[in-house]
DNA sequence: GATGGAACAGTTGTG
DNA sequence: CTGTTCCATC
């Protein structure tokens, strides 16, 4: 989905005139079960199909021939996907075929964001069964703003915080949100002492919210559904408005998000004599083998019984698959066949027999990121674009050894998901003054922001404001307003809340007459915040300063762009949409760039060329669910989802040893990791559809050598990989050592077929120490336009004080961070690990340069030195260019020439 | 009230 | 390893 479809193709760009005319060029290319799909009359009905026989391209037509062929409005249509980015695309793509006009007025977006636009306007008549009432300016809440409130809340109950654990007192809370018990609800259910204790808490929290005239994820889909419950009037509307509705993914819903489509498909009262039927749809579409977010209360079986819920549901398979190889579409099925919780289905290949899987054991994490890195370079240098390329792992924490070493050679990419751009620290500042600004009542908030910058109002005041505008239920910024009568405050600080509270209350006023963008630079302008960041970058206080800055800035091109395109450019649609987007990187277009992401981000998605990295017991599947059937068979759905992206190609790598949170997992001296096991799914796999590694038999342990000193075990390792009994398993690794990230030793990444990648220059089997042994990266690792004879790091990335600074994206987007940053920026260059740096240092050739000199770049045109980062020999030179904006580089990488 | 450093805790996935 | 919280000190 995330490259052009045939339907794309066809229609070009033509916004306006629809090409579809007629319902034969619709239906082209579909096999005759699509058809069914796309044609189906009125009532309702369930497309289940495996991977890749095009359920959502079916879902996308349908909604088209809907509104073409079925003369039905578009606003009666609701859509819902899984994720933003897949609301767009289906947007965009009915968008060519019926034009923008009629597209718009479609409804196509996640439950989430569903919801909350559909709340803003019925919030108001509704009151929740506890009571409480929210109003159309409600805020949401994430993880972060609703933990602390969470703990706000056990604090004030009395309760004890290592009995009663915040984090998981939110996730049974969400979990039962999900379940669909509002906390009114589960005060009646709950039984035992600790289910009491629970109640109360839920009760508490729930109040706590309506206080804070706010919601967290979960009740956006919780409260709206209660809504369409107790105001038949709302549901009627929505009922009668939205009268085709589509559901997509539909195998991961949750209780909660069924009610609510039941809620909006069924009349609040059914009129007799009439089919409700009559002029209405409802399609879902999914399987159940793709079902990975019970973890999220989602539930497969919501699909299963649905013929039973609606009761003349249609039912339609697709079996079919149109997007992998035959090889690949074996390697799947081999695997989720060993579910025994499944309906066996039908997937006939469409297409050839391709390739055989390449599977590829490493030494470590480092080690495996090589080996997709140098498999990267020698697939664009055949043709493919990076694009083309996914890197997938189950952990967020896998990335970053990617990155490191992504970023070293040169390589562009982009994350999905991992840290989030809006949970970053100084965009959470700023977004914290819009809402506490928007929603004045907004109590995280305005203890988020009401000493940032530095106000000298610290917690003590803080306290007592609180407890003032809670005793006088007033909002925290009234209470401000009030300071100079509440005891206890000095007149200081009564004059400062003063003042912070005016200045609130006037921007609160200011934020109805100008755009979002405005009232961000009025704000970081009165509050100066941008100039205290800049202040701390300057006196190396906070290292990370300047990417911060950046990110801030970056926030109000964000505003800037939002208000350009967005149908009602305010500031509640952008913090509505700024609270449930949870990827901004989306891959720029002309960008060419390889994508990082977790399994579960990658659902739905499609890639000719598919990365699946850390193939080991434990990791994944992962130790969590080790001791759980069930939850063994849903990481084993994940691994078909994995597989099931490939077109064409598909790798699956593991590393022999892997760190984990800076030691080994049972760890013993330093960088001692445990071997790890190869993953069961990779046992799963029939033999013959692999190629370079196949794992041992289950029994047969890896050969451990407990050694505190790492080198023996190194030395070892070289000699004795015995395994792979009859499978090729031709990695050599013969001389080498197991220190991580030594590659030196002629190690031949060949796998089964001999390519002539050397990652070695016969190095030196057994080093002394990390910094000094023999310069063993050899230069041809940077192919990608860079030559210069620059020593890499000598031994290991341990001693790596070089940033590629080739790995600079080019989208204005990228807040060039400091090194450090790279965990708050995926896209920033990596840490400098400087334990050998001096024995290290590779002579470097460049032209040192000053704050204010004036120097050209190839890319980025002609520009200042504002600043120079760094020691000597590891300096960045921090540029603002007079096109490009201002960026951090690395003159070890970059080329910058002195100008006048 | 601010600051820096020690001690401690977390270790699956997302809207 | 890294982010957060707690505590002593200014
Ligand atoms: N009839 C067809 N002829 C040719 N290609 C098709 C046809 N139907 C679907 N495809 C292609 O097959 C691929 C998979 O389609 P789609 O993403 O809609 O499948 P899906 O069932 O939603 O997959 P998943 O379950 O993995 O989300 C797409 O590239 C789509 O363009």
């Amino acid at each position: 989905m995330v490259l052009g479809s045939e339907l794309e193709m066809q229609t070009g760009s033509t916004p306006e005139q629809s090409e579809y005319r007629s319902d034969s060029e619709l239906l082209k290319n579909l096999n005759p079960q699509q058809a069914e799909a796309v044609t189906a009359g009125w009532g309702p009905c369930l497309v289940i199909a495996g991977a890749g026989s095009g359920k959502t391209t079916v879902l996308t037509r349908r909604i088209a021939y809907l509104i073409s062929e079925m003369n039905q409005e578009a606003e009666t249509i609701l859509a819902v996907t899984f994720t933003n980015k897949a609301a767009q695309e289906m947007k965009n793509r009915i968008e060519k075929i019926v034009g923008w006009q009629t597209a718009r007025k479609t409804v196509i977006g996640t439950f989430h964001s569903i919801c909350a636009r559909l709340l803003r306007y019925d919030i108001e008549e509704y009151t929740t069964p506890e009571g409480h009432k929210l109003k159309s300016n409600f805020v949401i809440y994430d993880e972060t703003d609703s933990l602390s409130l969470m703990k706000g809340v056990i604090s004030r109950l009395n309760l004890d915080e290592k009995v009663f654990v915040p984090r998981e007192m939110r996730y049974a809370i969400s979990a039962l949100k999900n379940d669909g018990f509002t906390a009114q609800l589960y005060a009646q259910e709950a039984k035992s002492y600790r289910e009491s204790r629970l109640s109360e808490i839920f009760l508490a929290y729930q109040a706590d919210l309506a206080r804070n005239n706010a919601m967290d994820f979960d009740d956006l889909i919780l409260t709206f559904t209660q809504v369409l419950k107790t105001c038949p009037g709302v549901r009627n509307r929505h009922h009668y408005r939205f009268r085709h509705i589509l559901v997509d993914e539909f195998q991961d819903t949750n209780r909660a998000q069924f009610d609510l489509i039941r809620m909006l498909a069924e009349p609040a009262e059914e009129v007799l004599g009439q089919d409700p039927w009559t002029e209405r749809t409802l399609m879902v579409v999914g399987d159940v083998d793709q079902s990975i977010y019970s973890w999220r209360k989602a539930d497969y079986k919501i699909m299963l019984s649905f013929q039973n819920d609606f009761k003349p549901a249609r039912l339609i398979k697709l079996e079919e698959n149109y997007r992998s190889t035959a090889t690949i579409l074996d390697v799947a099925n081999s695997i989720i066949s060993n579910n025994s919780e499944r309906i066996d289905k039908v997937l006939r290949c469409n297409r050839d027999k391709g390739g055989k899987v390449q599977c590829f054991e490493a030494q470590d994490e480092i080690d495996e990121a090589y080996y997709i890195v140098e498999e990267l370079k020698r697939l664009t240098a055949r043709g493919r674009t990076l694009k083309d390329c996914v890197l997938l792992y189950r952990t967020n924490a896998q990335s970053r050894a990617l990155e490191e070493v992504l970023v070293r050679n040169h390589i562009q990419y982009t994350i999905v998901g991992g840290t989030r751009f809006y949970e970053r620290q100084e965009i959470k500042d700023v977004l914290g003054y819009l809402k506490l600004i928007y929603n004045p009542a907004d109590g995280q908030s305005f203890n988020r922001v009401i000493n940032v910058p530095r106000r000298g109002l610290g917690k003590t005041t803080l306290d007592r404001v609180n407890q003032y505008a809670i005793e006088s239920g007033i909002s925290p910024i009234q209470a401000c307003l009030e300071a100079e009568t509440i005891r206890d405050i000095a007149g200081k600080t009564g004059k400062s809340l003063k003042e912070f509270g005016e200045m609130v209350n006037r921007w609160h006023m200011l934020s109805k007459s100008i755009p979002v963008s405005q009232l961000l630079d009025t704000l970081l302008k009165e509050t100066k915040y941008i100039d205290k960041l800049q202040e701390d970058a300057n006196s190396s206080k906070d290292e990370l300063a300047l990417g911060r800055i950046e990110n801030v800035r970056e926030l109000i091109a964000v505003a800037q762009e939002f208000e350009k395109s967005a149908d009602e450019p305010d500031l509640d649609s952008f913090l509505t949409r700024i609270s449930l987007v949870s990827d901004l990187d989306a891959v720029r277009e002309g960008e060419d760039s390889v994508t990082l992401m977790t399994l579960h981000a990658a659902k739905g998605l499609e890639f000719p060329v598919v990365f699946l990295s850390g193939l080991e017991e434990g990791l994944f599947p992962h130790m969590r669910s080790l001791d759980s059937e069930t939850a063994m068979e849903e990481e084993r759905r994940l691994m078909y989802v994995g597989v099931t992206r490939a077109e064409d190609s598909l790798y699956l790598t593991l590393a022999r040893k892997r760190m984990i949170l800076g030691r080994g997992p049972a760890g013993g001296s330093g960088f001692t990791s445990n071997y790890t096991v190869p993953s069961r799914f990779l046992r799963e796999i029939t033999p013959g559809l692999l190629a370079g590694y196949y794992p041992p038999p289950a029994g047969e342990r890896r050969q451990e050598i407990e050694q505190d000193d790492p080198f023996v075990q190194g030395g070892g390792w070289g000699q004795a990989p015995s395994r792979g009994g009859g499978y090729q398993n031709n990695n050599n690794y013969g001389g080498g050592n197991s220190r991580p990230n030594n590659y030196g030793g002629g190690g031949n990444y060949g796998g089964g077929n001999s390519r002539p990648t050397n990652y070695g220059s016969g190095g030196n089997s057994r080093p002394t120490n990390y910094g000094s042994s023999g310069n063993s990266r050899p230069t041809n690792y940077t192919s990608s336009g860079n030559s210069r004879p620059t020593n890499y790091g000598g031994g290991g990335y341990g001693s790596n004080n070089s940033y590629g600074g080739g790995a600079q994206r080019s989208g204005s987007s990228q807040p060039p961070a400091k090194p450090r940053a790279m965990r708050m920026d995926p896209n920033a260059q990596p840490p400098a690990k400087t334990q050998h740096s001096k024995e290290n240092s590779a002579p470097v050739s460049f032209e040192r340069l000053a704050v204010g000199d004036k120097v050209q770049h190839a890319k980025f045109g002609i520009g200042t030195v504002v600043q120079v980062i760094g020691d000597q020999d590891k300096e960045l030179y921090n540029v603002e260019f007079d096109e490009a904006g201002r960026r951090l580089l690395d003159p070890r990488f970059a080329k910058l020439i002195k100008t006048t």
